[in-house]
DNA sequence: TAAATACATATAGTATTAGTAGGATATCGA
DNA sequence: TCGATATCCTACTAATACTATATGTATTTA
């Protein structure tokens, strides 16, 4: 029940472009030394988040990436469903579930269900910018619902 | 970010035993067979379940597992917490966790520290006797913290 | 053209998961 | 006491996922 290193390394390093937006594009080798994350392994969480419009690219001299969208826009669920493939608890839940011979019958899923509901609605409430807002604060409550 | 076949399984056999409360002790057979699952890989389930006091088991002949509390007395978040040792989505929550050197200064460890908590206290709120309830109950929502 | 950068693909060690298998040990009923 | 039944203990293993590293290609700008 652990959130791997490519969800967690995708945030952080859609954190630091949040808290670079204004300095064109960046190279991953920039986000990767301040982050203090391989930038080989980056190299390849970057494709996935790609896939979606959450970055914009430009290759060659002085490329880098942006953000798409402002910080405020882009949730934490958003980031982590693309990265961790899914955030069900259960792989029946999974949106590319083969379908299970107990789930007729099963006691259990209702309440792996109401669990991925919780998770999915925790993390679907929490957006880049109010991580960094949070962060300048002196409060360091943690987030509610 | 998927709970395991241990914690899983778990939930299961302590649920059929909630079911067969009053039949004495049960056999692990019995279990094993009603909820097709390997006996021998229950057997090895069982001991991280007994360390705690949530099974009383007898052995010999007529001998089997029985609920040491009540069904209600006995939730989903204690079980898992123990057969999956943590349900902290990332190690550094976890309870015996080496500190991580980026934790004073981490912004998205209050993410994970609210992802935590919303977790625990689900589970937390749910008990066997209210998964045997819903169970049998027409009613078929999610249930709700 | 040269340098910097993104992009693509292949390889690999390590850890975890999900079991199997076999036997040892304890206990109960007859 | 004896044998049946059941828990308990310890290895072993195949498959998969995790966490990278390595090498090379394509593209852009100065």
């Amino acid at each position: 029940m652990k959130i791997s290193t490519k969800g967690r390394y995708a945030l952080r390093m859609l954190l630091d472009l949040a808290e670079h937006r204004n300095e064109g594009f960046i190279a991953l080798k920039d986000i990767a030394e301040r982050q203090d994350i391989s930038k080989k392994y980056l190299e390849q969480i970057v494709p996935i988040l790609n896939k979606s419009d959450i970055l914009v690219s430009n290759r060659g001299f002085q490329g880098g990436y942006q953000l798409a969208q402002e910080p405020d826009r882009i949730t934490v669920g958003e980031i982590l469903r693309l990265t961790e493939g899914s955030l069900a608890p259960v792989a029946c839940l999974a949106s590319n579930a083969a379908n299970c011979s107990r789930s007729d019958f099963c006691e259990t899923l209702p309440v792996w269900k109401g669990l991925s509901d919780v998770i999915n609605k925790y993390l679907d409430g929490i957006t880049l910018a109010d991580i960094i807002e949070q962060y300048h604060c002196t409060e360091t409550d943690n987030y509610v619902i």
